[in-house]
DNA sequence: ATACTTACTGACTTTAGAGTCATTAATTGC
DNA sequence: GCAATTAATGACTCTAAAGTCAGTAAGTAT
């Protein structure tokens, strides 16, 4: 009649220890998480933990892909479908998703790659791959889009679609930093576009 | 007649063993790094080691600290006292100066700080008090310069000088994970100051 | 030359943490 | 209900690497 001490689920552990991984190296970083720890936050033993994943760098490896999925894929439509003026579009739907992103999960992932990333070649190919040549693709294709509306001119920035994620990614570093400096990173990302449409507006 | 197995040196020691240790740590992070490894590439025994450096933190600590000194202080020297007007300033001296930052030792400080920073908030203090405020200082007093002399206009920018940096801090990330997919960052960083240039230009 | 000081060595101790595996117990099928 | 299957456990082994210290030899003073 007693309670069981465990139950079986087969299905659901793996997601269960990848997220358990990902709030412990968002918080201490990769090396410095023990597995015990991340087996402890999944309320599972250490033993089932390496029956799901055969190493610890296997286990590193799933979380980053987990949080990958599906992000970025989601601007990329609305950029392929929009019906907005391409200064209407930038200074609307991308702010807004570019704004988001120092606080979301991408934040710990990117402070998880600029530790051990070059340890693991196979991972940044795979992130090159999935996020950030698709996200540079996009702010490319809408530049070249804008341009043969007659909305924008060519210029330098044609090329060099890494202009708009800069001000994302000083946000990023800032907040892994200098939590307590304060900076007003909504300011930062929204000033760099209208810095970008005044310079390539037709 | 046999050499020396070694030479008592003990003014020059833990410098060597600092500069041995800023190399390991670049190519293997410091977490990965054994202190035998930088002993091995200093030439010492690692027993010597522990009696300049009580802990392997400390032993980091030094690294960081020793790679920023003067070389900030530098360009605040040139703002200082320049006779350019406030565009060719920043077109030449400031512009140089950023664009050989992505290859300096600084590089491979802001991966170790990303990377361990949040575990050692006073080195994260040392490191904002006596970089980073200096230099965003400067950036920002050159334009209240240029707005004074009727060189430039009111903006946004006044406040956000993180908007210099943001394509710098870009280039040093993008070398640190895709070494391989090429990116012109000289190029980078001289159109986001034209970019600036344009939208603050009275 | 001899005694003395201390920079330096490297074998040793200790510990933390990755990975294993014999055992246990929840579930499934008969 | 009973046997077979396998999800799950946790005590164990093994290793790598941080930190120690008794001993050694380079330099110094007398």
């Amino acid at each position: 009649m007693s309670k069981p001490r465990y139950r079986r689920r087969k299905e659901k552990r793996p997601k269960e220890i990848a997220e358990a991984a990902f709030d412990a190296f968002a918080e201490h970083g990769y090396a410095s998480t023990p597995v015990e720890e991340v087996a402890r936050r999944a309320g599972v033993s250490k033993g089932l933990l390496y029956l799901y994943y055969k190493t610890k760098e296997e286990l590193f490896k799933a979380v980053v892909r987990n949080v990958v999925v599906r992000r970025v894929d989601a601007l990329i439509d609305i950029a392929d479908t929009t019906e907005l003026s391409s200064e209407d579009f930038v200074r609307g739907p991308v702010c807004e998703f570019l704004k988001q992103v120092p606080g979301s999960p991408v934040a710990v992932i990117v402070r998880l790659l600029i530790a051990e990333g070059p340890k693991h070649p196979d991972l940044l190919e795979f992130y090159h791959r999935n996020v950030v040549s698709k996200g540079l693709a996009t702010v490319q294709n809408t530049i070249a889009r804008g341009i043969a509306r007659g909305e924008f001119r060519a210029s330098a920035v044609d090329n060099l679609p890494h202009l708009v994620l800069a001000p994302v990614l000083m946000s990023i570093i800032w907040g892994i930093l200098f939590t307590k400096k304060s900076l007003d990173t909504d300011k930062l990302i929204e000033t760099q576009l209208d810095m970008l449409l005044h310079y390539i507006k037709a």
